[in-house]
DNA sequence: TTCGATGTTCGTGGAATGTCGAACAAGTTA
DNA sequence: TAACTTGTTCGACATTCCACGAACATCGAA
């Protein structure tokens, strides 16, 4: 549904590394987190990888239970962002280690934007 | 067998985030590497760890082939190491980041040396 | 040579994970 | 109201992962 009201963002407090850390070892969701690197929110139907929709639906639910990112919902759309701040403040240095990591081994690259920038 | 003569460990370069992100992502690795993290050589013996010891021993060599510690054999005993330049130079500022995130988390606090420090 | 110590490997469960297609739900639009 | 759009959820499945005990291999000591 594209309901899931508020689906469930953990406060800072409440990620764990572990989780985290579980939530970035897959491409495809290292991936979604490069193209949300730039801060911008997207909306769902502007990322593009790989797999079906309901498995991008999953992997968009594990970076949001873990806390990586945010998800809101307008009308019948989803749009999603980093949760850059919140990560930086909990795991300070850990996301931008891993972005510059996976953009140095294109981890992820296979996630990228739709064509038309039809974006935010 | 304490042979293993060679187990593989990987160059710098041939080091994959996604597979370091998934070997430290469970507890009882981070456990591991945060034991190590002092930099010091340490005997298998010395590890303490809430797993039989075929599980420990599986657990050092996702650690290994990821590329985080390095196994030396001496006789019938191994030691690790934490491979921090290598991973440093490969991945700058990923390791501190978990280590730090580790410590504030205690995670894998299971995780500890032998009483009697009859280490290396 | 015969033990004992130290790790690895094997076989086996049980749990989690990734992926898919189909079914469903809610909001938009015709 | 009847479609259509957008995502979520539900099995189903294959794969991977963690954990364990048992068997095995190698080194060192008795």
């Amino acid at each position: 549904m594209v309901v899931m009201r508020q689906a469930r963002h953990p406060d800072p407090g409440e990620m764990t590394l572990i989780e985290v850390m579980g939530a970035l070892s897959d491409p495809i969701r290292v991936g979604l987190v490069r193209v949300l690197a730039d801060g911008r929110e997207r909306g769902w139907g502007e990322l593009r990888a790989p797999v079906a929709k309901s498995t991008l639906s999953h992997h968009l639910r594990v970076l949001r239970d873990a806390g990586i990112t945010r998800t809101r919902q307008e009308g019948t759309r989803c749009f999603v962002e980093l949760r850059r701040d919140d990560l930086n403040t909990r795991f300070p240095g850990l996301l931008n280690a891993v972005l510059s990591a996976a953009s140095s081994d294109a981890v992820g690259a296979q996630v990228g934007l739709a064509d038309g920038p039809s974006t935010a």
